[in-house]
DNA sequence: TCCTATGGGCACAAAAATGTGCGTACTTAA
DNA sequence: TTAAGTACGCACATTTTTGTGCCCATAGGA
């Protein structure tokens, strides 16, 4: 136990929006789940499954929840059997998609680099 | 043992940019290790310490070496007793400052929604 | 003479994130 | 009649990330 272990600080990421912004969007799935869904008006949840490779269930339903609890994304159930639920990103979320054009083009450097040292 | 366990698949990284950015970008602290040196033409580590409420000495040290690793920043060793040593970002990860920004922006207004709803 | 500052590193512990294997209830097509 | 597709969820195991407490050597100021 340290000397003022007991004094409740303000955390970090609620002065810094950078690091707020990561701890909402920081997950291994979610910016691509955000960046797939952006490329169409909406889509299901097995075929947005199908888009993004190596994900699994656990993963996917997980990022799903915490992105629309942050009102990232639309979760639209059409309340039928078999289920049929679809997944659009919100408004809120447009807002970061210029950002993710830029993260995209320079992840492309990225993986050049990494293919021309192997 | 899987079925087909043996056989190598590419990762997605490889694929997706926007995965292989998040695996350079995603850590805790370097997004805003880069956002604050951005705001300097360099900086000492232990001034780069202050500027980041929070992060401990071997986060801060292990995050400056794989950003290092990736050519983000630039180290300058001044060769001195006591130690002399400064940090600036490089030009490829002048390349993301756009884009931090904007995450910036929205970060902002996920910290007043934070707030509102406390 | 002792404190502070410089820039970190090591071994280990704790916490958080991610993955595995399986199961649900129902429908349509083969 | 059986298989496949719909959209997930649970308990647990594993992996990855992050943090703790300590330590180094040196110099300058009080």
């Amino acid at each position: 136990m340290k000397g003022n272990a007991n004094i409740i600080r303000p955390y970090y990421s609620e002065k810094c929006p950078v690091i707020k912004a990561l701890e909402i969007l920081g997950g291994k799935w979610r910016l691509a789940i955000i960046w797939e869904l952006s490329h169409y008006k909406s889509l299901r949840y097995n075929e947005l499954k199908r888009h993004i490779d190596g994900i699994t269930n656990i993963m996917l339903t997980r990022s799903l929840q915490v992105l629309e609890q942050h009102h990232l994304i639309n979760r639209t159930d059409y309340g039928q059997i078999p289920p049929h639920v679809e997944y659009s990103i919100t408004a809120d979320c447009q807002a970061l998609l210029p950002a993710l054009e830029i993260i995209n083009e320079w992840g492309k450097t990225r993986i050049e680099v990494h293919r021309a040292q192997s």
